[in-house]
Order: C-alpha cells, then sequence, then structure tokens
DNA sequence: TCTGCCATGTAACAAGTTACATGATTGA
DNA sequence: TCAATCATGTAACTTGTTACATGGCAGA
C-alpha cells in the first residue's frame, strides 16, 4: 500500500526519496507513515516494476538527488487501486490496549497515562490545525476552492482533525469517569463510612 | 505488542488458542487483532520465554484443547508494559488515503466509496452498540459498576463508539461537500451558461 | 571544528498476512 | 453424507522497524 501512497505524491510533482520522506511527516501522516529506509526500498522495487522513472539532479550547494516520476503504468495503477473498495481499516491502538487492562495499576498511575497522552493528541491536533491555517493563508476560504486536488486534501485533513478531537475529548472524559470511580472504590472499600455502618448493623 | 494483547486476555481467564482467536474477534477487536496463525506461534514463543504455561484439557463431544495461562513472569511482565508511556499510534487508514487522490477518479465514484465506506462503519457501530447492550443486560448501568476489570472494559468501547460514529459523521459531511463542489465545478466548466457568457463578451 | 541538515542506502529482525494442511465432532 | 464449527498447526511471503553506515555542505 506504501506504494500507492508514493505514486499519490509523485503523481503532483517528482520527488526524491529524501523529499517524499519529509512529505510523509506533512500532509500524509494524517493517514499514512513510512519510514525513510522503506521509502528507498519501495522506490527501488517500484522502478523495476515501471511504475516510476528517476533521474540524478545535480544541485548546487547541495549534494545531487534522484528524482522520481510516475510513468503512465503507475499512473494506470494507481487508479486502477483507487476504484477498488478499501476494507475498513484495523485498529490498532497501543494506548487502548493497555487502557483495557489499567485495573493492573494504581488509579493515579492510570489517570496519569490518560493526561499524559490527551496531551499527545493535543498536541497533534495543534500541527494539524496549523497546516490548515498555513493552507487558508495560502489559498482562502478552503472549501470554496475549485482545485479538485486541494479539494480532496482539505476533506482528509478534517477527518484528521475531527479523529483528534473525538480522542481528546474522550481521554477528558475517560478521566472525569475514573475519578467518579475512585471516589466510590474509596468510600465503599476502606474502613470508614459506610461499610462500617454496614459492619455495626450486623 | 500481540504478546501482550494475549497476556491481558490470559490473566482474565485460561483460554486455549482457539478462544482467543474468539476473544480477538469480541471485545479486544475494537484496539488490536490479530488471526490465529499468529495467535498460535506467539503463544509458543511466550511458553518458551516463561510468561504462559499449557496444558492439555481432554472435553467431551469436542477435540482437546490445550488451555493457556499466564504465570507471575508473565504477569510481571504485563504490569511494566502498561506502567510505559505508549506512543501516538501512527494512522493507517486505506479509505483517507485513497480519498486524498480522488480528483483522479469520476466524482460519482468517489461519491459511491465515500458512501459505501459509510456503510461499512455503520455496520461496525452496530456491532460496538450490541456488545454494549450486552453487557448492560448483564451487568445494569455500566458507569455504576463497582468491578474495575469491566469499568475500564466500558471506557475502551465507549472509545470505539465515539470513533465510528465521528467516522460516520465525518462521511456524510465530505459527501455534502462533494455534493456542493461537483455542482460549482458543472456550472463553471461546462459550455453553458457563465462560461458562454464570458465569451461573447469578447 | 562541530552540529545539523541534506541525501541515500543496507542488514537484521519483528510483525503480520495468506494459503496450505489436518482431523474430530455435531447436527441437518 | 455434507456443511459447519472446534481445534491446531506450518510455510511462504510481505511489511515494517531499528540500527548501522556513509558522505557532502552550511553556518555558528
Amino acid at each position: 500500500m506504501l506504494k500507492f501512497a508514493i505514486l499519490e505524491l509523485l503523481h503532483r510533482k517528482p520527488l526524491s526519496g529524501y523529499e517524499l520522506k519529509r512529505r510523509f511527516q506533512g500532509s500524509i501522516v494524517f493517514f499514512w507513515r513510512a519510514n525513510h529506509s522503506q521509502i528507498y526500498l519501495e522506490l527501488k522495487r517500484m522502478e523495476k516494476a515501471g511504475l516510476v522513472v528517476s533521474n540524478q539532479v545535480p544541485q548546487d550547494r547541495r549534494p545531487t538527488k534522484k528524482v522520481y516520476a510516475v510513468t503512465a503504468k503507475g499512473l494506470e495503477a494507481l487508479v486502477q487501486w483507487l476504484r477498488g473498495r478499501p476494507k475498513l481499516q484495523s485498529v490498532k491502538d497501543e494506548m487502548l490496549l493497555k487502557c483495557f487492562a489499567f485495573n493492573l495499576i494504581a488509579p493515579d498511575e492510570a489517570a496519569a497515562q490518560l493526561t499524559h497522552h490527551r496531551k499527545l493528541h493535543e498536541v497533534r491536533l495543534e500541527h494539524y490545525i496549523k497546516i490548515k491555517q498555513q493552507l487558508e493563508a495560502r489559498h482562502g476560504d478552503l472549501l470554496e476552492t475549485s482545485d479538485p486536488i486541494l479539494f480532496w486534501n482539505v476533506l482528509c485533513l478534517r477527518q484528521a482533525i475531527a479523529s483528534e478531537r473525538m480522542y481528546i475529548g474522550w481521554c477528558g472524559w475517560a478521566l472525569a469517569r475514573h475519578h467518579d470511580f475512585t471516589d466510590k472504590q474509596r468510600s465503599t472499600s476502606f474502613d470508614g463510612g459506610e461499610q462500617l455502618d454496614g459492619r455495626l448493623a450486623n
């Protein structure tokens, strides 16, 4: 699938492996990621398969780079793939996997984990919003654009933003519920209040 | 990481590989998945590492199964892992990756993709809601529970539900925006109305 | 001179997917 | 008898991660 992510980026503009890596950290990160070792290998495989062609571009004051461009065959492969129905993505979220067994650690630790994780998502949200603002600065009202590339870009970006907001909201909600829960536990399982009353009543 | 998902399930109750597979299709799917070939291999590796122990359990009217249980070492490994800070999950969503390049296919096809994908998420949401209702039928008001295992379970389930709702909402929003967009494109790029007026004015 | 960025790669390993393979039991 | 479910595995392959490795250029 990385193949197609690369084709999508290259069809907009020929890029070197290094530049592709940077794009992956920029716009496309919302829904795909890759590290450079994977990208370089994939590019070679794709060139062998005739989906892309490379050529060396000398630069001044910088090392020569190897710029890849999509071939007709590559574009066709991309379009064919776009027409296929994607399956549901299988969720894999380490935080939620941990959360599932947080009964095994102290309540305070669990709360700290949630708070910390919320922070991470807040940072990511900020990053996405910054990207959106940059686009707005350059193109004005994004939903009024007549550029289809930009249009779809913006839809994807919105999804990413909505997703982060949802996650952050959930963290807050979970923290509140956790707070209620530990409060209740304290008042019923320690030697005071209700329990003691209960015993006295026997 | 699959290792820890397995430890989480086994610490609740010893299970065979086959039963684990079923759990992965049931509750834990919200944030992790695995197929049986992976599970069986992982269990063997974990047994070699002393994290679990197995024993054969003959059953009547059914094939003998090999039930795994967590060892003290396994439980310790699980708790250590729980204390660590998870990184942000890296999003990988094939649908969004495609969406990013939907300018390359016909607007109708793109809309059909969005509609189809929304349906998939609706089905998944239904599934989650059914699970929640089953839990409610068994335990009453889930947020009032005093069982920490159930409590964390429910928090995770809520995240999964919120996530599906967000996605479905986004699909609807995207479809509406896409509709506006293609309308606008039609009125400005075909040979009629404004464009023709423009030419006549020359 | 030293840090940081540009630029490209390889190697070893871990994780995940798909297909192949077997065999018992149950109920229609 | 035939399909479905229970039950467990292996093999081949694809993907993804981490670490290792190199070297130029720019600016402090």
